[in-house]
DNA sequence: TTGCCTATTTGTCCTAGACAAATAGGCCGA
DNA sequence: TCGGCCTATTTGTCTAGGACAAATAGGCAA
């Protein structure tokens, strides 16, 4: 595996990864023919791991050497800390979570879809996209980490999971409405290539009557600035998961509020541990968190047409 | 801007920025304080025309230096190129695609979106899928290229495209049929983010009666291998959009059919230019032949089964 | 015209050094 | 014991120029 096809599986720059081998001793990749460095599957995975655990806030020279400890230390994390900032249910939930894992470890895709479709109905759609939808990726996240889960069963439920989301998402548009909230433009900025987080805020989104759309992943900083003004948005909904680094995060926001329109708000969402609040942006910590936002969208814009 | 920043913003990476201004002697930023390079607005603009020109095929050697004659080179694109290798239907679709084309120009989430809905009910999933798509793709496509639509547009029509085309997958799949069909795992390579072809050759197994499941883009090798085998498929379906170098697809290709259990079929689809058929895998021209090689398929199974 | 072979172009990779921003840890005052 | 400030370390990104393989263009023969 060469180090741009590292670079793009785990997310970590080529610079950084010359520089950690320089520097702590790992990875330790071997060279083709040509002098280049070639990663074997098992330093991808613990490159992977590595990612996670720097991610969850341990410093990379702590970590970077250690062999594969840092297994145990994961998994305690992952233990320890479900609760922090995570799902809320109760065991009904992990029921359910456990059904879906059922599921997918019995690679049943139909019935995998019956489960996400059975949740949808029973919980309704906002349940669904605000609590169910981040508690079971979390959950499937965690088991592919434990290495319970392959890549293409995380890949079937993102998938599955979409599919049913985007039916209710337009079931939900074409059922209409106030239509009286802010027209919210969703998308992600270059180095986001996950859309789930962002199908869930739409969801709710929708839900609170707003007018939505979706640019879907990945738009450059430049074109969602003129996405903006061409939509004539109100708010500007950025998503980022814990894949994206807080730095690029933090530069590609303040980039995007530099050349946005002054008055178009930017909420920025998602799992990216250690992004804080740039000037001129609002965190939104969780997907339960625009509702109220949406509100105090509305009370302002109330007071702006008063005024 | 820094050079950090014009790549995310161009989607030019550094090592190209930086050789373009040793070779060529353009662009020439600024220095900062701490040496780094800061490019000017004007430059920066500069380069995303480069980088239209030379998606467009434009050499970069011959462009990248000239001053503002590019910006003429392009307009000439614009009125020049518009029929290459473009769409061969007659003119009622080329009427659809116009009122595509507006509604995208428009800015108009609501209008485009129910132009595709309206296309789909007219036509059928089928032609909706195999010509329709892939006829609007394409147009859309080279409209970006002449410079007549923004990167964000075309992210709203494939968001709007993909979210009709999985309503219309999501009712096919629920409407049943036949079930005789190969068990069919689709998805795309790492290399490959683009999931629209993907998206409507499922469409078109899903109307020739085939199990369909769909990993989304962009799974590891050794991923698709695994879960052929897990989804005991008869056949993988990969999809190689223009995007991605005619080499690489041969490679990722040659390296699934290596380690892919070898009585599964791999067919491998899309506008990759270059992609000849490597030995073990059928390469299908376009969508519509996917009904042929699945009543080959069909065929030959019934000859194993009564052997 | 079509196909093959060579020459040029072009992006990515390499090494190794430097520095600013972010973070941790110590220290002092309340 | 806790909060704020200041310094030391860590860490990612930037710099430079050199090298080479893959992709493309151009010439030539069939």
């Amino acid at each position: 595996m060469s180090i741009a096809a590292v670079e793009r599986d785990c997310g970590i720059s080529k610079d950084t990864l010359r520089i950690w081998e320089r520097r702590y001793g790992f990875p330790t990749p071997l060279r083709d023919a040509n002098d280049e460095r070639l990663y074997p599957a098992d330093q991808v995975a613990r490159l992977r791991l590595l990612r996670r655990l720097i991610g969850a806030g341990h410093r990379p020279g702590k970590v970077v050497a250690r062999p594969e400890a840092e297994l145990l230390a994961l998994l305690r994390e992952l233990d320890a800390a479900p609760m922090a900032g995570g799902p809320v249910g109760g065991d009904g939930r992990a029921a359910d979570a456990a059904q879906v894992l059922d599921a997918l470890i019995a690679h049943d895709a139909e019935r995998l879809r019956d489960s996400l479709a059975g949740l949808l109905l029973r919980e309704g759609l906002r349940a669904f996209a605000a609590q169910i939808g981040p508690g079971l990726t979390q959950v499937v996240g965690a088991a592919w980490a434990r290495g319970e889960l392959e890549i293409h069963q995380e890949h079937l439920f993102t998938d599955q999971f979409t599919s049913v989301l985007r039916a209710a998402i337009g079931a939900a548009t074409a059922a209409g409405g106030l239509r009286e909230g802010p027209r919210v433009l969703l998308t992600t900025l270059p180095e986001e290539p996950h859309g789930l987080g962002l199908l869930m805020a739409e969801a709710i989104f929708v839900l609170e009557g707003c007018r939505c759309v979706s640019l879907g992943v990945q738009t450059p900083v430049r074109d969602v600035a003129l996405a903006a003004r061409a939509h004539r948005a109100d708010v500007l909904a950025l998503s980022f998961s814990a894949a994206v680094s807080a730095g690029q995060a933090r530069a590609g926001l303040a980039d995007l509020r530099a050349v946005a329109p002054a008055d178009v708000e930017i909420w920025a969402g998602g799992a990216c541990p250690g992004l804080r609040e740039p000037p001129g942006v609002r965190r939104l910590r969780d997907l339960p968190g625009i509702s109220a936002e949406v509100a105090r969208w509305r009370t302002s814009a109330a007071l702006r047409d008063g005024a």
